[in-house]
DNA sequence: CACAGCCCTTGATATGCATCAACTTTTGCT
DNA sequence: AGCAAAAGTTGATGCATATCAAGGGCTGTG
């Protein structure tokens, strides 16, 4: 049915893996750090799970003294307003950490909601800040200085933008992180709906809809269920300049 | 002519302080250093200077490896994008700090500048990750984690709200930050520009400056020049809720 | 395989805010 | 203090995108 969904169900027939062996070391925590701080991390602070579609990895407000890699799969984090209204704050994939924001508080400051079966590997804080290891540490700030930094570029996409613009620069913002991690830039699956799209870039559903329709028709992109292929990227990139 | 700058010009006249003297300790990178890591910081890593009005603290893509507090004053950070216009990420005030950006890619991601005349101190981070004191890096990994809590809380003021939300949210986050540096949240300057709050808030100036004159038609503020007056905090965060 | 529910798409209409234009007030400089 | 330039205000008009409405296509389940 699916290929991503089923290699991570054989993942969970495996016992968990060791830090030093992860797939992910070059993005995780431990990135950079020398072998034998890989070994405390190993013994104290790191617990792979397995998360259905649509699971609640935390809540908005939960105690929170984590932050979660993302082995495999997908999640959105969001809040809910006082009218129950859901605002999406931000999409994670593959490779990315969640949870920063809720260091300094020590409770979420949103929703973390799985888009598909997904493995996360919880890393818990306090045993990892125990241990005083200033490369950890580091690893940390630089992990957090880049999502700030993300967090401005997502910033400025969402004000004085187009709808068309908006939702271009998302696509190639998905690009790039599939880049990044050895994956197609030019086609990979949307794991998130048009609402959930349209939710966070504070459009209406209709408006990303007619903009994807709009993208096909120009043979900008393609679109085959969740799978989403770029045809022009230097195109799109011009768009959004 | 205004009591702000003029007490600024004093500092000015002074020895630089030291940070185990300084008056923003507790919100500044050494809060919660034991007595000993303080004296460190002091002698290696701080340097406070005055700046004027209008004054770049650094730009955009420059090699950085300071943050700078501001012990008085503001500033704004913007990018300018490719068909030079500029775009406003962010507003910084007395006890914040601005650069936590730049510390992964040690290449600032905005440009920094003054707003009025501004006392900045500058950290030097090289210094002080040379230390390895992991109490000061877990100080800026809280700091960063607020940022970033505040970031995306910016983020959800900034979509799907109506105009006059967005600016009401805007003065707000104002008056919030005012208490908590224990000024009164009911009355302040507003050290930036009409322009550069609608540019900020990706308004246009015409919309910021009619909603202004709306809520003081309802006497929910007041304006006499620079300053403004709440004159009721609880109907206007009535309208964000 | 059929059915229900959700997701997506397309069209018609409404509206909030941008834009354009003119004027007033404030700020900063000599 | 006085003048020029910048910032702020107010009104008239237009457009991008929201909203309302309806139909079509996936997707997951018994």
């Amino acid at each position: 049915m699916n290929q991503i969904n089923n290699s991570v169900d054989e993942m969970t027939m495996r016992t968990p893996i060791q830090c030093s062996q992860c797939s992910m070391q070059s993005i995780c925590v431990p990135a950079g750090l020398i072998p034998s701080d890989v070994e405390i991390l190993d013994k104290s602070s790191r617990e792979p799970h397995l998360y259905n579609k649509r699971s609640v990895v935390y809540s908005e407000d939960r105690a929170l003294n984590s932050v979660f890699a993302i082995k495999s799969g997908s999640v959105k984090c969001y809040t809910i307003d006082s009218n129950g209204k859901q605002q999406i704050t931000s999409f994670h994939l593959v490779g990315d950490i969640v949870g920063l924001e809720a260091l300094a508080s020590g409770k979420a400051a949103t929703y973390c909601e799985t888009l598909e079966t997904s493995m996360l590997c919880e890393i818990k804080l306090n045993k990892l800040f125990a241990q005083e290891l200033p490369k950890v540490e580091n690893n940390l700030l630089q992990l957090m200085s880049r999502r700030l930094a993300n967090c401005s570029k997502h910033y400025l996409n969402v004000v004085n933008t187009s709808a068309e613009q908006k939702v271009i620069a998302f696509l190639l913002s998905i690009s790039t992180h599939m880049h990044q991690h050895g994956l197609s830039r030019n086609e990979y699956r949307l794991p998130m709906t048009r609402t959930d799209i349209a939710n966070y870039l504070g459009l209406a559903v209709e408006t990303v809809s007619r903009i994807f329709t709009s993208l096909k028709e120009q043979s900008l992109i393609d679109t085959k269920q969740s799978i989403l292929t770029i045809n022009n990227l230097n195109a799109l990139e011009r768009r959004v300049a």
